[in-house]
RNA sequence: GGCGGCAUAGCCAAGUGGUAAGGCAGGGGUCUGCAAAACCCCUAUCCUCAGUUCGAUUCUGAGUGCCGCCUCCA
């Protein structure tokens, strides 16, 4: 099986042939470092990063390098504002890219190279397309020559002479022609400069990438990518350079991913309409967006709704359910072999059709379905999905206070103490778990994803006992925290059984509804001795506690204490 | 103005010259101490028109609509 990718070059999808194999080089155009990484960004290294999955699994080493660029006009300009020197914003922001990525599964690079390490490669690469006419040079500002290059517009099939020139911004008039494009601009008083043939400045953005790519890759490489946003001008004008400085055809595949698409229109800065990973991540655990922007083919463009992701949300979170159920993950007979292993062929198959994830994730489900048939095969379904990134953060530990619960329950079930057992799953439930029961009598836990009563962001949810616990179990004390705003909220199984509310979304209703009276942050609900008439909250912010008296739901005092 | 892409059920989304995967949501049922889960069943003549063909959602042409690039952008 061949592996077939889709060429911006060539314009078709065509078998992927290595220069070098088992070699693979990769270079992806990475973020320039200002700000937290956004959807787009997700998306696009979510893309690669399968690529490079696929592409191990073909049994190739991948070389991938990654750039950051670290020096420009609005890294400047947003220095400049915070009062900071652009390397220690650009340092934080290259933290937060890493952390994000990381979070999102995305398996690091083999090196992440920053524009303002490669100087001297950027000004000896200028100098030689001076040296050679590809570019010129005006008073301390150096030009690349267009019409020097006659492959110009071969990547994004544009013929030069039909572009609006200026349409959309001023040409700046000391050009020879309104296409060339800045390699070379002088620095402007206070700011970054490094020092040049052609004086003071700094480079423009397009050398950065080929001077990098020959630094670490060579001259010739298999793959470059990036969003499809970069084949013109950017990736355009990083060919015609690196086709004047070289021989080689510089990349031998163009891979370019899609857009994430809010409204019908593509998410951009300049539009406004972008959401970072870190508001995402707070109403959505990684993984999910992962699988999110894993289901759509890398080409098309993803539209971004709450409804998409929430669909995307009850699509994984089924899917991964399964990976909870220790009791199928019994090895597989010999008679269902074969059924598994097709699955496993066709998500394969797939993958190596110009990466179909659609039709992989389809045999995601398909194995999930014989699991349930079957009652084994849980490590196909995991094997599959880590594969391609997903499971990945998938702990499985279920903390021992839950497990005792469980056991109890079981225990308490069995000898039909039903409601001792029924106490014992709401304790569970208290702790931000689910428990099923099985069909051979058995049981099984599972995390439950809960929203925040405030601000409907994720929460942690936590479980305690207490020393006094057992009897009536008032002592089990459930606890959730949101990642979003820091609201925390507590409550005993005594108190939540008592609550006149019968149902449980009823009974969160009510803890919500005398939480919002005082406050904005954190609290939780706590037994007294006379719980039942005055429970107190306790509001808790970082530094300090306040404890809030209830009676009747309603807050009768408040008493603010140092922790 | 130039170039490119897309139009498939309520929503998301594959795919093939021979009458359409999968997921989400919805409806009905089986099972079940409770609660779930699981399982079964149901929901599309694939934007319009013309052409090629024995046969097109799939190929060709025209049209309509939407999007992207031609500025920084993943």
């Amino acid at each position: 099986m061949t592996l077939c990718l889709y060429n911006t070059l060539s314009g078709r999808v065509e078998p992927f042939i290595p220069i070098n194999p088992p070699d693979v080089t990769m270079y992806v155009c990475g973020v320039t470092v200002y700000d937290d990484c956004h959807m787009g960004h997700a998306r696009a290294y979510v893309a690669f990063d399968l690529l490079k999955r696929v592409l191990t699994q073909c049994g190739y080493r991948v070389k991938h390098i990654q750039n950051f660029t670290d020096i420009d006009d609005k890294i400047i300009d947003r220095a400049q504002a915070q009062g900071e020197s652009t390397t220690a914003l650009t340092q934080r922001y290259i933290a937060a890219y890493h952390r994000d990525m990381g979070a999102l599964g995305i398996i690091p690079a083999e090196a992440y190279p920053k524009a303002t390490d490669y100087m001297p490669q950027m000004i000896d690469a200028i100098a030689r397309l001076i040296a050679t006419g590809g570019a010129y040079h005006i008073n301390g500002t150096v030009y690349f020559r267009v019409g020097g290059c006659a492959t110009y517009g071969e990547l994004s099939n544009k013929d030069v002479s039909q572009l609006q020139n200026g349409a959309r911004v001023e040409v700046d008039p000391s050009k020879a022609h309104p296409m060339d494009f800045v390699l070379w601009k002088p620095s402007k008083v206070g700011e970054p400069s490094w020092d040049s043939p052609w004086g003071p400045g700094r480079p423009g953005w397009h050398t950065e990438c080929v001077a990098m790519v020959h630094a670490t890759l060579g001259e010739h490489i298999d793959i470059h990518g990036g969003g499809a946003d970069l084949v013109f001008p950017h990736h355009e004008n990083e060919l015609a350079q690196a086709k004047c400085l070289s021989h080689a055809p510089f990349a031998n595949v163009w891979v370019h991913n899609g857009f994430i698409m809010v409204n019908d229109q593509k998410m951009s800065k300049s539009v406004g309409n972008f959401f970072t990973l870190r508001d995402v991540f707070s109403r959505y655990e990684p993984a999910v967006l992962r699988y999110f922007l894993l289901k759509t083919h890398y080409r098309a463009p993803i539209s971004y709704s709450t409804e998409t992701i929430d669909d995307a949300h009850a699509a994984y979170t089924r899917l991964a359910s399964v990976l909870d159920r220790q009791d199928y993950d019994a090895a597989i007979p010999a008679s269902k072999q074969g059924a598994f292993e097709a699955r496993k062929a066709a998500f394969w198959q797939a993958l190596y059709a110009d990466l179909n994830v659609s039709v992989a994730i389809e045999q995601l489900f398909g194995v999930y379905d014989l699991i349930h048939a079957h009652g084994c095969g849980v490590s196909v379904l995991r094997e599959l999905g880590q594969a391609i990134g997903l499971f990945d953060d998938e702990s499985g530990q279920v903390p021992t206070v839950i497990r005792q619960l469980a056991a109890d329950r079981i225990v308490a079930r069995r000898a039909k103490a039903y409601e001792r057992a029924d106490q014992l799953r709401w304790a569970i439930g208290l702790g931000g778990y689910d428990l099923e029961d099985t069909r051979d009598g058995g049981y099984h836990v599972h995390k439950r994803h809960e929203r925040c009563l405030m601000c409907d962001c994720r929460v942690e949810s936590a479980v305690t006992v207490d020393a006094d616990a057992g009897g009536d179990m008032d002592g089990i004390v459930g606890q959730e925290t949101c990642i979003g705003c820091g609201f925390v909220w507590m409550v005993t199984l005594g108190f939540w059984r008592h609550m006149s509310a019968k149902s449980d979304a009823e009974k969160r209703e009510q803890c919500r509804s005398v939480l919002v009276e005082g406050v904005v942050m954190g609290g939780f609900f706590y037994k007294t001795p006379q719980w039942l008439n005055a429970a107190s909250a306790v509001y808790a912010k970082p530094g300090s506690h306040r404890l809030f008296y209830l009676n009747n739901n309603r807050i009768v005092g408040v008493n603010t204490q140092e922790v």
